[in-house]
DNA sequence: TTATTCAGAAAAATCGATTTTAAATAAAAT
DNA sequence: ATTTTATTTAAAATCGATTTTTCTGAATAA
């Protein structure tokens, strides 16, 4: 009947762990704070196994830290973790760009174009913005999608992830955001034109802005 | 009593997770298995319960697939892969080595010559070559410590455990092992020498070497 | 006051058993 | 003979309860 191929799930992720991910990522837990497993068994209307095994694997993913007999900790953050994650990023979301300008073919042109319209028609106020954060990350993978290393993808999405628990600090400010948005479509620009050496540039830029706005938000938020 | 400080675990490990990792990075299950749970019980003497918490690390580490509700099974090994992976670690260990070399004291200094020495002077024939193992690992973590960047060591350690899957395949080959280990002096010479240019160039041979010993037996043992 | 020891309480980790799901085999139908 | 459908078997996932460990705070001693 359905003839649509489901996505090659390389971890399979369950219910509770992609609702926890989001959560950590989204900043509904505090950094530092220590979990409580039974309140978020009830939260999440989950069993006890299902979600120490989500906590297992958020673990080892670096969105929690395991301590040896004392349960689960949100991560603190830091200025200079910040740096470090956004020093990565810069150099691997820069290299895996251009891989995939050399290498992306013409269906990668199309789905570049299709994630920057969806993201630009996104409606910032749905959902508490969660919408957009979906689109943006899925513009992002979309990005440096065919670079050829499913491992190189797989650390820029780790970083993304860490990235964003600084970025999504606080309320939202939209005045930032005009700019951020004009470079999703600058980055498609150059994409299309196989220009890899100005694309890469235009990642560092963006990637260096989105950092000055997450180091803000990190500092208004001590 | 004991004045040492305990080395600071990023994620709490426990006896299964660190002897289930070690024996999947050393071969010792084979490539694509499947694995049954209440044996792996049976095998390391241990409960259900810290056995799949230890499993859902692995997966999330990498070194298992879990699938939806099928259990974990070992991944498959693909040239593509090792290509992948090697290429990898030659961007993230090099930039890393150059970062070390640009950062790193005096202590430093010392841990190099100490962890050189040590791998030199290891008996590759006891215990099946898992302390030679044990030791090259410590070497290579201790090459790129001073880096200054957590997550690209932590990235890094993942890659040479992936990386090791391959090149531990099959049995001893101690004729291209000579090479090798006169390039583990020369990288602690121009380290020392504060060389990260051509400390890099070296690295990157290494690991190119090393690659080809790694394609080599995997070739063999397919 | 400061430090130390010892209950009591709370929470995490583990175990054993049950439930659910997938795989394997056999029977029936096209 | 091949495919389809039941039935059985095995394994994985989950649950509830137990055990173990850590945390808390009061009481004692320095």
């Amino acid at each position: 009947m359905n003839k649509h191929i489901p996505p090659p799930a390389d971890t399979a992720s369950s219910p509770i762990y992609d609702a926890l991910r989001r959560d950590l990522v989204g900043g509904r837990f505090a950094a530092g704070e220590k979990l409580a497993i039974n309140a978020l068994k009830e939260h999440y209307q989950v069993g006890l196994s299902p979600l120490r095994e989500a906590l297992n694997k958020l673990a080892a993913y670096g969105l929690l830290i395991q301590e040896n007999q004392r349960g689960f900790r949100v991560p603190k953050l830091s200025r200079e973790e910040l740096d470090d994650i956004a020093r990565l990023r810069t150099e691997l979301e820069g290299m895996a760009f251009e891989r995939a300008i050399a290498h992306g073919d013409a269906v990668w042109e199309a789905d570049l174009l299709a994630a920057a319209h969806r993201l630009k028609r996104a409606d910032v106020s749905l959902d508490k913005g969660e919408e957009w954060e979906r689109l943006h990350t899925q513009f992002h993978r979309t990005l440096v999608a065919p670079c050829g290393s499913v491992w190189l993808l797989r650390f820029i999405e780790q970083l993304h992830d860490q990235f964003d628990r600084y970025r999504r600090l606080g309320p939202k400010m939209p005045s930032i955001r005009q700019e951020l948005d004009e470079q999703h479509h600058q980055l498609v620009e150059l994409a299309l034109n196989r220009d890899g050496k100005a694309a890469r540039a235009l990642m560092d830029d963006h990637i260096h802005k989105s950092y000055e706005v997450a180091l803000a938000r990190y500092q208004a938020h001590t």
